[in-house]
DNA sequence: GGGTAATCTAGAACACGTTCCAGCGTGACA
DNA sequence: TGTCACGCTGGAACGTGTTCTAGATTACCC
């Protein structure tokens, strides 16, 4: 896969790091209060003190910006649980454990989430990079999870390939109403139930 | 789950038919052309030869004009396999096989098809019945594959959920550039072995 | 400290989805 | 045939994402 002409973004300033937060911060609040549409660039540009021509320097688009917004959420979300694993007999329980365990998380701010993950599923090619970077973390999150001694079989990777689908997909069925919360469970146990197969 | 307030489809003149008809097709060929964003409503209404308002009417928004038209070509994919049905030796081989070919099908027109996955995963809960609908037709595209003699169970039902979450997923990152042909064959193999899991 | 290139600001301008409106057909019913 | 209700038309108008420009500020190097 091409990677996209990035040129090793150069570091940044500490007001300019500073600047980077407040967007990120003013978008996550937004998006928690009404969603996607929610989200505006000109008052995000505003509310964050920074111009809109700025604003876009940033983040070349409103998805660039929410799945930025994405990235640290989940980052968050990682950190905790490699504070507190999941404990389970097996890799597939600790796996479903972790992931429900994120999506309680998420379902605390229903509106940021909802924003987040319409962002990441509406991202086209030029979003790509960043969207693959969500990816990895969600597979490190749920190879953390399985808790292994040795490093992972093939067939463990497809499973868990097969796990973040299934992850992601019942995520938008449930922000978009057509799934509870309980089917979703149902959904990654019985995907979780690929791990310890043999 | 709530239904929206659809006060039960009044019948179409054969006219208001084959308006529906044109505009559905029109909005085919220019996603062919250019995918999600060159299916601008304005060129929609010119092209299939009625008023923007009259668009409005017969599809209230872009989304739902896209996803109706991705009913219609699902249609079409499902007519098909019930005419050819996949031979294999098992459900799990069938299923595989059945959505492969669907996607060899949407692969033809990537554009097209990008354009209405891009509207399927970007559907707010308003269109939520149409994407119910789609999702209605890949469940029975992948219980006709699996060609089963008695009613599915229970276990079924769930992996046929968690297959067509890894179908949605997987076409997802293929038409983002993210994982390619072989990789989503891989994907949908591996969810299929849930079929003939004990 | 002075010069210079990069970055930031304010705001106008543009594109496209969506809404709205006034008037014209058209078909159903008396 | 008259009339009434409804759908359709053409087009203006609005909102929000995105782009562009001219000038102010900042960061960096000598």
């Amino acid at each position: 896969m091409t990677t996209s002409p990035r040129p090793a973004a150069p570091p940044l300033t500490e007001r300019q790091e500073a600047r980077r937060r407040r967007i990120l911060h003013t978008a996550a609040q937004l998006a928690s209060r009404g969603g996607f549409e929610a989200v505006q660039m000109r008052e995000v540009a505003d509310t964050a003190g920074v111009a809109l021509g700025t604003l876009y320097r940033y983040f070349p688009s409103k998805v660039h910006l929410l799945v930025a917004t994405m990235q640290d959420q989940l980052q968050l979300f990682q950190d905790q649980t490699r504070k507190h694993p999941a404990a389970g007999e097996d890799p597939g329980t600790r796996v479903a454990e972790t992931l429900m365990r994120t999506f309680r998380g998420l379902q605390r701010e229903p509106q940021l989430a909802e924003a987040m993950v319409r962002a990441l599923t509406f991202a086209d090619r030029s979003v790509s990079a960043e969207v693959d970077q969500v990816s990895r973390i969600t597979g490190a999150l749920i190879l953390d999870a399985m808790g292994l001694d040795q490093p992972p079989t093939r067939e463990q990777l497809a499973a868990v390939r097969v796990i973040e689908h299934t992850w992601h997909s019942a995520l938008v069925t449930w922000l978009s109403g057509r799934a509870s919360i309980a089917q979703v469970r149902i959904d990654l146990e019985t995907a979780c139930k690929l791990l310890t197969m043999e």
